[in-house]
DNA sequence: TCAAAAAAACCAACCAGCTTGTTTTTAAAG
DNA sequence: CTTTAAAAACAAGCTGGTTGGTTTTTTTGA
């Protein structure tokens, strides 16, 4: 039985919105920004597209508030690896393991990847996406700065040492798209293990 | 005065190639994926829609063909680099600055990723874009082993190490859609230099 | 050699389907 | 009874692909 009984405006208000948005990204993930169309949005969210466009007039504003949801659980997934880490559950080559796990298997990485390349096309959408990202990065910098410390900081800070396994992540995940190669991935995550283990090293305890 | 005076058929259908791939180029970098059209292409060209669709009846047809003469320009480009550091007109730090600046305000780059990112999405255009990556790749490779050899080939291998340059560069440039921050990308060109360094030196001389 | 026939290149209009966004109605909550 | 949420029908525009016809080059054969 799924009949609901009396919910509040507030109540369906946020879960179809919250359906929009899980909707929006796993539509991003599964076929890509190019054949993600508003009506199929509402479809695969079980909405009515007069639903949609009431909570999200233009495709935009969806795009935009999917974005902010996914960048914020990719900040707490990160920070909740970071803390498997901190507390010894995950070792350093466990927590590289993990975080590309995440990035090529999650949704969150080509989700972002395709509504990044979108926005290099369309102005208005780079704008509002702009200071998304801005902020996941200080996030990511947070929880990096509390997990790891710079071995030998003047010749390549811990902030670098992020940014270049970030840089890595990234690339490998694109080439991933036409490279299916799963020998060469292993041996290219360990090389990436290799260098930042020479740079960076885990922050033992709490601060 | 440009009344073209009995050129031969091939002549003809070389030249209205030449200029359909180069719009579609330029268009994948201009305004996206997203944002080609076919009739898109066709105007940008000066050429009928007529004599696209006779030459690439399916808009895969001209994306494919575009990516294989991207691709060579690409490959082009990055031997004419590798030459001149093996002439020495160019040192270390000036190859991958070079590289780098290739990357970001060539067409080569960008134009690709919106292919890749669209093929994501599409079984059809991955599977004929699959074996062009592949031959890509192999002529990079076959450049890189020529021009620099690996200081510890136990530890990392010349062709990790062109795989990490490879892969940050493309992390960096997916970054920079985004986040235009010319300091950062500075820094973080040095990290890399860096971190190369350690591991790979140039061929001084021919093999 | 040179017209006629064939082939290739090119052109313009059309079509069916899908896109996003708007407008009109209906239902539910306050 | 007013306001908000949800639903459905509508409208204008663009997409890729197809089709019928024209021009240019090449081939044929008398």
């Amino acid at each position: 039985m799924t009949v609901m009984t009396r919910r509040t405006q507030d109540q369906r208000s946020t879960e179809t919105r919250r359906l929009l948005l899980a909707a929006t990204v796993q539509m991003l993930m599964d076929v890509g920004y190019a054949n993600t169309s508003t009506a199929g949005i509402a479809k695969r969210a079980g909405v009515s597209r007069g639903a949609q466009t009431h909570h999200y007039p233009s495709k935009m504003d969806l795009i935009v508030a999917a974005t902010e949801e996914m960048f914020g659980n990719y900040a707490a997934g990160l920070e909740a690896l970071a803390e498997d880490l901190r507390n010894g559950v995950l070792d350093f080559d466990g927590f590289f393991d993990a975080v590309w796990n995440e990035v090529l298997h999650g949704d969150w990485f080509y989700s972002s990847l395709e509504i990044i390349v979108a926005a290099r096309g369309d102005a208005g959408l780079r704008h509002q996406l702009s200071p998304l990202i801005l902020d996941l990065h200080d996030r990511f910098e947070a929880i990096w700065s509390k997990t790891f410390v710079a071995v030998n900081p003047e010749v390549i800070s811990s902030r670098m040492a992020l940014n270049l396994a970030l840089n890595v992540f990234r690339g490998m995940a694109v080439q991933a798209v036409l490279r299916r190669d799963e020998a060469y991935f292993r041996e290219m995550l360990i090389t990436l293990k290799t260098m930042l283990a020479g740079h960076v090293r885990p922050a033992s305890g709490p601060a």
